[in-house]
DNA sequence: GTCGTGATGACAGTTGCTGACATCAGTTCG
DNA sequence: CGAACTGATGTCAGCAACTGTCATCACGAC
């Protein structure tokens, strides 16, 4: 055995989501944390940037798929279909989680600095979406436009299926939301 | 005269715009800012909720503008005309003050944490709007759909103009970036 | 066995922000 | 006319979020 448990860095992660869930995120200090995970508060931040960072440490993975997905789809298929399929299937990498999905959400819906920095991170993720894009000759505006609009479809789909307002699945809610929106934007 | 100079808020947001600016964001501290503006650190603090709020002194504003737009727009214009119109409307009001709005997008845009805090109010805006739509009769989720949309429409909008490349103002910017982007998302 | 190396602990320091109480010009009201 | 009231500010103490720096020590390479 070593020095130390293994993995400090994935049970300050699930302390944290324990913690924010029961007393609130304002209320859960740094050190609440790390004592509950075993280490000290700066070890705490050594493996995250700060106190919200914690509960956002699967963004990177997400969207890497997205990206790869993107630059992997059929030539020659619209961008807007490019945008539906990629998250559609970065939803279906959530789809086994739903109960952690759940109770991440709760958290953040309940407090504003955790939605900041939810939005920053789809922002992020629209932002290479749309670098994928462009790498696939999508020129500007539309590339841009069409990873934003590729959210707008992600988020309003995953409100749903954390919601339990979805019967088939977070994948094909997306692509649903994605049809709702193409539906009101029509001419 | 007062026992103090008046518009403390005032001079408060003008001083931390420069500030920023001169500095950047994490290299100003709450007490510079309320030093050059006259008063203490704890009177910046009574006037902003922290040191980001001070460059979104504005956004309440434009939001009341933005429903107000929605509710008052001509019966039966279909969602997303309604929202072209009443986000386009919302760019109006920055038209006059491009060059503060330069200065201070160009302090967001190299500052990870106010761009956070952008995005909270931006999406405070959409989540506005689309209350705004439904109070219309527009159902779910189309009414948060159509917001999106309307916000996707103004921040490209806004940066085509705030980078010079839009001709003929930040409205029609709007109108036209809403253009593309139903043309991107057109079946 | 010696020597990195990497993860951690210990500790001091700055800054963002909050609560509690005092101050005092201008206003209102008896 | 003066007393009570109000609103904006100042003063001060304190917590918690980070950050920089140095020490420690199991483990693996050599």
């Amino acid at each position: 055995m070593g020095r130390w448990e293994p993995d400090a860095r994935g049970r300050l992660a699930r302390v944290a989501l324990e913690l924010y869930t029961e007393r609130g995120f304002e209320q859960t200090t740094a050190e609440d944390i790390a004592e509950r995970a075993g280490v000290t508060e700066r070890t705490f931040f050594r493996h995250f940037a700060d106190k919200r960072e914690v509960l956002f440490d699967g963004s990177a993975a997400l969207q890497t798929h997205l990206v790869d997905a993107i630059a992997s789809a059929p030539a020659g298929l619209p961008p807007i279909e490019v945008v539906g399929r990629a998250f559609a299937g970065a939803g279906a990498l959530l789809e086994e989680r739903r109960d952690f999905a759940r109770r991440r959400a709760a958290v953040i819906a309940a407090t504003p600095a955790l939605q900041e920095r939810e939005l920053l991170k789809l922002a992020t993720m629209a932002a290479a979406a749309a670098e994928a894009l462009r790498a696939r000759g999508v020129a500007d505006p539309a590339a841009g436009l069409a990873a934003q609009v590729g959210v707008a479809a992600f988020t309003t789909g995953f409100e749903l299926w954390v919601a339990d307002a979805s019967p088939d699945g977070l994948a094909a809610t997306i692509e649903g939301a994605l049809a709702d929106l193409r539906a009101v934007t029509a001419p």
